[in-house]
DNA sequence: GTAAATTTGCAAACGGTTTGCAAATGCAAG
DNA sequence: CTTGCATTTGCAAACCGTTTGCAAATTTAC
């Protein structure tokens, strides 16, 4: 697992960001946000461009949120192949679960087989309310 | 049904059109382009907001296309209940597949049973290729 | 240290979508 | 049909997230 390219401050931070929120999925301005509120900012520009290379290496996760007008994009860790799995996402806290169980190989197969479908996974998101959000939410 | 709001030519050639191709999703610029060819040129502004009031009145759904830039618009028909079961749609093509199958009232009560998420289907598409532009092209 | 390659920030472009507003159109009442 | 009011339309400009071109700065290998 070779970190390629040239080691950088700004990418440094961006990472760091990324995995310190492993846990939902966040957009640009989020990164800027945070960056710049710790005093170290980074330029639009670069997020991106570096968004798009950690997507490119399967890094990251890049998807598209709800409204359809903003990228989110997730970090992840090496025991998830997100080619075999799809994703949940819950529309109110971006929270992002992984759907790798046996169920999963079931609905390709049945999509595949009774509609001649092939899922491409990596870009699928199945959008609704995850569990914290429905207890406590209207 | 009754059919709300004025009724004007432009609305005719919309929803005409999005009858007419009632089997795939189309942008707005599909319906710019066509209506143009025909020499019944609508504003796209005007092709915005009627969709905005169709999706509102649930009579097409909207879609967020794949590379997240576009968003894309298919008719549906009343016995379509869209919120009921999911939809694959081709990343080649665009067709839409409608998956209201017994299969898909597995995984939901699966995904809520065992990951405690609720899946809002109006919003969510599981994107790969259909049959035939999977046994065409590579 | 020096040179070559990569990365960065800036400003401007881009593209789909939205908005404000005045003109045009639809519709109902008389 | 015409008058009056509500809705719809087209236009131009704004919007907003994202991308691009380019020169300056930084990293890496030697």
């Amino acid at each position: 697992m070779t970190q390629e390219g040239y080691n950088t401050a700004a990418r440094n931070r961006i990472l760091d960001y990324l995995k310190d929120n492993m846990d939902r999925a966040v957009n640009v301005n989020d990164i800027l946000k945070a960056l710049h509120d710790h005093g170290n900012d980074v330029n639009v520009t670069t997020i991106y461009r570096y968004l798009d290379k950690l997507t490119e290496k399967g890094q990251v996760m890049k998807y598209v949120a709800e409204n359809g007008t903003r990228a989110v994009y997730q970090y992840v860790d090496a025991d998830h192949h997100c080619d075999e799995h799809l994703h949940l996402q819950c529309m109110k806290c971006g929270a992002i679960i992984h759907l790798d169980c046996r169920f999963m190989d079931e609905l390709a197969s049945h999509v595949l087989e009774d509609h001649g479908f092939l899922i491409r996974c990596r870009n699928s998101i199945i959008y609704g309310l995850c569990d914290k959000c429905r207890r406590s939410g209207k």
